[in-house]
DNA sequence: ATGGTGACGACGG
DNA sequence: ACCGTCGCCACCA
């Protein structure tokens, strides 16, 4: 099982409406990947990998880095899914952060 | 096989 | 809070 597969496997099961960060697929998938290792699997993943669910630990979007444009195509695609933006043009990681069934709320903040 | 690269992340100044 | 650096390790040339 490469690395790469079960990556894009876990991508796949992120609900739209929800997002995860790199680390968090890196923590999560079943492969000894970092977040970075992810980020390259994302930047050439397969079209039915919702790769806009993934972005930075703290709500940036990555793809920024590669032109404002792209970055505004990553933005209206999670908005049309729900996503809310804080004015700072991150994601409220907070309220969209996904949760495979954490009982508890590990990571909940309680909104 | 080897080496440079990078859709990241944690730390330090 | 903002910016630079270092570490990480699979990917690609």
């Amino acid at each position: 099982m490469e690395a790469a597969l079960a990556v894009y496997g876990f991508v796949k099961t992120v609900p739209a409406g929800s997002v995860v960060s790199y680390g968090q697929v890196a923590d999560m998938c079943d492969a000894p990947v970092t977040a970075r290792i992810v980020g390259q699997l994302m930047a050439s993943c397969p079209d039915d990998v919702p790769w806009q669910r993934v972005v930075g630990a703290d709500g940036r979007l990555p793809i920024a880095r590669r032109g404002a444009e792209p970055a505004a195509m990553q933005r209206r695609l999670l908005e049309r899914e729900g996503i809310g933006f804080l004015p700072d043009g991150r994601v409220d990681m907070n309220r969209y952060r996904w949760m495979p069934e954490e009982p508890g709320g590990l990571f909940a903040d309680g909104n």
